[in-house]
DNA sequence: CTGTTAGCGCTTTCAA
DNA sequence: TTGAAAGCGCTAACAG
């Protein structure tokens, strides 16, 4: 059997309380007492049992999500993903919650991030709109000691104890590599459909397209961005202006909103042939790269991303470690051949 | 506070133990006591603290991995993600032991299986050789109520209660759109390199293969099939003999023992371009990719595997129910950009 | 500063 | 067929 709290008392010479106050960091032990019972842990191999632990501590862990308030689908199946999470609630001894903000408005995520420094919730977990003020909040509370991860999106040169997305640059990276093959040796035009540039995730993937685009692909020009905010109306707009240009020989759409940019390529492209790339697998998207008018989707695990931000945050606020491999959120690359 | 045994007890005007009894149905309970308490469980909206029950019963998960005694980097992945687990057992409860057996060889799996059914392991995960026998004990000891799990390579038809590995027809398909899309419109043939066409993951990542290339590239004619055995001095051979043949543009090797594939490109191929797909990420494979020997690597992420493997097994073994959603294995693609 | 004791939610003897 | 009581490994009052 492994050694318990009461092995080390005994050997240790001294009492259960002791032995719990060192292993906690509690204060009220004297130097010497202290030493004897880390010396007893050390030898005897002892690891606490942290299921035992939290049942005796009846330990919930309060836990808030903060969202932007944006109507697409991702965002919509994050949110799924999290009611999920919280049915889960009871067998994973969390407590929930959500809180919604504005899109790309700091100022308002900055109130919410001021508003929950009161309350004591064990751990924030939040998609983060890239700004100074932002993260001028995020860094006062990590120093506070609150555990903090970024979901989706990242926070610059921030403190948050984690990052629960994709790595955007080599997602760009990839994008630029996946249509250059697929275009082989033509030479054209590429449009590229983002959100905002307000946001880190977009920011990135752009960067990240660019750059290989340039090194590698030197045939393919990329016109000026066009910035759909992560709405289908506006997407459907500008793409469908944009495809009035015949050279353009292919697409990468790096936001959301891909509702419209569907819909543009159905009216606009149906007699010539554009190569397609888009991010986050959706009914949308899916039926598109099923019908052949996407021909590759970037994506990132909504459920993967929720529950390892759940994961983090409680290891976090136990001080305890977590399995790396498993917390890094992998870039799916979806043909129509390989959808779940 | 969410409903414990005692609120149980007190609700259904019985003692703790009854109610135990009637939780774990255990013999020995009057049938109206029976209905009591299970109205009161239901009215409650109990649901049981696994933790605390695995406290008291001191319950541990003794599991048993059995893998081929394969001497290729995805084998030794394998088995240093199951030590990495047995590191954790401590904390996971978990109990792990691994056995090996020779590769290929279905009476040796056989008897295995057969000395662990009189030992009591609470779950079994298993490298399947796909063959009738194997089928038939995995069956009995289904039936006699053991938990088994197939990994990486399924067993045709069998009751096995879970399978974590990649969908290997799929695996195929992709494989053959990235080949017939990279190469664009040019004609040539495709060699294909196998380990085995003994085990079933390899089967259907060709049969996915062939009928996507058939169906869609038929520009690009499938060479007879190189069995390597998963090794790489037999690969090394078969490759650059092959390779003797110019009008080959495209290599797809969908087995193990990639060292000496990439030997024999870098040896054979240094006059031409040829596009290269290839299974697993190994050291070997990851600098074929980044020095452009390999044009795209499908993966299957062993750590998850596993993960995903004991996750399900103790389950199985509590009758709870598992996150689908979690336990799937991606395939994984990887180009130059998106590596981890 | 240190120890005693009760108890977290569940299981398991042992008696009745 | 049922119940009382002790205990899993740990924590938290409350005394001393």
């Amino acid at each position: 059997m492994r050694p318990t709290v009461h092995d080390i008392a005994a050997a240790a010479g001294v009492s259960l309380a002791t032995v719990d106050r060192v292993l906690n960091q509690r204060p009220g032990v004297r130097h010497v007492t202290r030493e004897k019972v880390e010396t007893a842990i050390r030898q005897l191999g002892y690891v606490r049992d942290v299921a035992a632990a939290n049942l005796a501590k009846g330990r919930t862990y309060p836990l808030v999500f903060i969202l932007p308030a944006s109507d697409n689908s991702f965002m919509h199946g994050l949110n799924a993903e999290i009611r999920q999470a919280i049915l889960r609630s009871p067998a994973e001894r969390t407590d929930i919650r959500t809180i919604e903000v504005p899109a790309f408005d700091p100022a308002a995520l900055v109130a919410v991030l001021e508003g929950l420094s009161r309350e004591k919730p064990c751990g924030i977990a939040m998609v983060a709109t890239d700004a100074p003020e932002v993260r001028a909040v995020v860094d006062r509370l990590v120093r506070a000691s609150f555990p903090i991860v970024t979901l989706v999106s990242d926070l610059t040169g921030s403190l948050r104890h984690h990052y629960a997305g994709v790595e955007n640059i080599a997602a760009g990276r990839t994008a630029a590599r996946l249509l250059g093959r697929f275009l082989g040796p033509r030479k054209g035009e590429i449009a590229v459909l983002a959100g905002s540039m307000l946001v880190r995730d977009h920011r990135e993937r752009l960067e990240g397209f660019t750059s290989v685009m340039a090194e590698e692909f030197p045939d393919l020009a990329i016109l000026p961005v066009l910035e759909g905010r992560d709405d289908p109306e506006i997407a459907h707009m500008l793409v469908a202006e944009a495809l009035g240009n015949a050279d353009i020989i292919g697409v990468y759409s790096l936001g959301a909103g891909n509702r419209g940019l569907i819909r543009a390529l159905k009216e606009k492209a149906v007699d010539r042939t554009l190569t397609v790339i888009a991010h986050e697998l959706t009914a949308h998207t899916r039926a598109a790269l099923i019908d052949n008018t996407i021909d590759a989707i970037l994506n990132q695990d909504a459920g993967h991303e929720v529950r390892s931000a759940i994961r983090v945050l409680k290891a976090k606020a136990d001080g305890l470690a977590v399995i790396e491999s498993q917390e890094r959120i992998r870039l799916d690359i979806f043909l129509k051949d390989n959808l779940p």
